[in-house]
DNA sequence: ACGCGGAAATTGAACTTTCAACTATGAGGG
DNA sequence: CCCTCATAGTTGAAAGTTCAATTTCCGCGT
């Protein structure tokens, strides 16, 4: 196996910047979310995805797509949410095997108390600091990424 | 408190292709490091900190510092790292409280073969799926989220 | 109708990370 | 010197995540 094909000077910079910034930005998110609301960012991505779904429920499975979680950590975090009364779960009618996950009320307001301070946060790290023509870069880069996961 | 400055559309669509596709380009480096050469991608982070430090060694603080993990994190990982034989750690001389640890022998080679791989998968899922403009936004992007983080 | 491979979801154990306490050393004031 | 406060690092328990079963049910072929 020949010499691998390294990056030069300027992508181990920008990669590098990606690789900490996004860590660092991460780390941001999830202790305002935490501090505030008492939501783990992960958790605070269940109650998104769910509150956009028709009739604010999704199947498990679906769910765990969406908010890019294994199943198996998505039920364990789902008997938390559900154990503080954000989430219920209810059997599937026409599939046994299925279970919807629900958003409650509670659950749903403890979202929209908590989107509005994070979207302040995520303006206040990250959009109010770049120019708009970078996020838009931002956008189609990890547009490509996913499609190039995806593709396998 | 009033309504809070929502995204639009466009920033909300480039801000959630961020939000799912670091998550997942960071599942694949790590599955790949993991299962190619048995590391982390935590573990990876601090051997590559370690073999660009002068003599291969760090405080255990400053090397938490660039690797942008908690202190008890660190220690935690070090001891498994120290385990593995790919790190070691030694007391400083000048500063009794101090530490340093110290990239073995092992642990260089551990990573440099590491490396030719993950520079692959950098590639494969990143740098080459966009065009090199936006690689520099990224670059761009997330020195000024990091400036920003730092200064409060 | 029966059986069998596969999918949905959960479970429990092993492992990793976080959080709060703790030990030990250094630095500065009186 | 001694006292106090700050810093370096570790530790153990609690919380969260991963991994490998396990359970239950679907759907298809015969």
């Amino acid at each position: 196996m020949s010499e691998p094909r390294w990056l030069d000077a300027a992508q181990q910079r920008d990669w590098r910047a990606f690789v900490d910034g996004s860590v660092r930005l991460t780390e941001v998110m999830d202790r305002d979310l935490k501090s505030r609301h008492g939501l783990s960012l992960s958790e605070y991505e269940i109650l998104v995805r769910l509150s956009e779904a028709p009739e604010h429920r999704l199947r498990m499975a679906e769910l765990a797509e969406h908010a890019s979680q294994s199943r198996s950590r998505l039920s364990h975090t789902c008997s938390r949410l559900e154990a503080k009364g954000l989430v219920k779960r209810a059997g599937c009618p026409g599939d046994k095997r299925g279970v919807y996950a629900h958003l409650t009320g509670e659950g749903f307001a403890a979202l929209d108390r908590a989107a509005r301070d994070h979207v302040e946060t995520v303006r206040a790290y990250l959009v109010d600091v770049i120019a708009p023509g970078d996020l838009a870069a931002l956008g189609r880069v990890f547009r490509a990424v996913i499609a190039r996961i995806d593709e396998g």
